[in-house]
DNA sequence: CGCTATCTCTTACACGGTGTAAGAGTTGTA
DNA sequence: TACAACTCTTACACCGTGTAAGAGATAGCG
């Protein structure tokens, strides 16, 4: 995964110093790190676990919100990454949707703290949406080629579809963290969940039955 | 809705006056109505629309986070008496389900706000899925009973449907009130979704889409 | 009606987090 | 080396939470 920020194409900016971007670096991960284990820590805390000033964390986010908000961009690039890796247009349309549930799974599952006040916090619902655009869109294509193949039901667009399966992942996801139900029960039920209300019949759910 | 918390059997009790019941009722009266529409307002905010001082708020409630759990409380209890209006023991179970989801849904589209923030703030999940029992043990029976009668398909537990349900129907209400779906297409989404993944044949749909 | 326990109000303080500000010191880079 | 960028130190204002004590008001009892 490349930085992807520092020669910003941008004329105009007055070009960033070296150990500016490591500032920034540093905080960006202290903050990943211990928001993530202490969700209600203060900002002094962040500069602190980055090995700088309360100060220095105003100089590069100007509030608390746009720290907390840099940060959930750097855990979902992570997890656009893995998502990426699974190529998701090889193979039957169900076969993607779990690999691609099984990326991001496995990308959430190392922030559980963090993401769970993700969607709380952040103030406006709008901004939220829009960072899992990015998710929302490689699902929503494995959905439409799954129902263009007749793998899928199309009578559901595949934009709602794409909110089913999104939720019903955090249904399982959750029900299996409060020990409410066996982590491998919990991925029985999704994959039959998912499998019926795409409307593809469930000789699919019999093929993907040997992963975890 | 009977008040149903002064005669509290406790003979160790050493009875409460008229005016403290009155003003704690205020208190949570007025927490309702502001944190509904911000959430996060101050208790000093919280006490002035009651008409009554911070410090009687803390007299009532020793802290922010029991005012709020308080607050939810009465929100739950307003919802639990509106589905027990809707006799859910009476029909088809796939009406019922509707009507009980109808229920919870005009109840809880009275709280938008607070509803949101409430599965997020609350710090420990624990206290907030105890809080839902009431509502899940409803929807469970009206599963079973239509799983029994052969209504809906068996092989998935009525715990892990139950919580499906309240995902779909809260996805299906945000989509609506976020303004991505039209509020009539989220409902026709949502029911054939249910329908799909309780293992329902697709006629009942058809006898259910009267309601809006 | 009057007494008393209860409740409310006023005032005050301690603490912590957020955000702002300015100046001195340090480090990268041309 | 010299300048600009960056960081650090120190300090302040503001707000929300939670605690404390005492004076004042009121409900409910006999």
């Amino acid at each position: 995964m490349p930085p992807s920020q520092e020669p910003r194409g941008r004329a105009d900016a007055p070009r960033r110093r070296a150990d500016a971007v490591r500032s920034r670096a540093a905080i960006l991960d202290a903050a990943v790190r211990l928001l993530n284990t202490r969700p209600e820590a203060g900002l002094q805390a962040v500069a602190a676990a980055a090995g700088v000033t309360r100060q220095t964390v105003y100089a590069h986010f100007p509030s608390r919100e746009h720290l907390l908000t840099a940060a959930l961009d750097r855990v979902t690039e992570e997890a656009i990454a893995a998502m990426d890796a699974a190529d998701l247009d090889t193979g039957p349309a169900a076969d993607a949707l779990l690999r691609l549930l099984d990326a991001a799974d496995r990308t959430a599952g190392r922030y559980p703290v963090l993401l769970q006040k993700s969607h709380a916090l952040p103030a406006d619902p709008k901004a939220d949406h829009e960072r899992h655009e990015p998710v929302t869109d490689r699902l929503r294509e494995v959905i439409r080629r799954g129902q263009e193949a007749g793998e899928f039901d199309g009578r559901l667009s595949p934009d709602w579809l794409a909110v089913v399966v999104i939720r019903l992942a955090h249904a399982a996801s959750d029900e299996a963290a409060a020990g409410r139900m066996p982590e491998e029960e919990a991925a029985g039920a999704l994959r039959v969940s998912l499998l019926r209300v795409l409307g593809a019949d469930e000789s699919a759910a019999a093929r993907g039955a040997g992963g975890a």
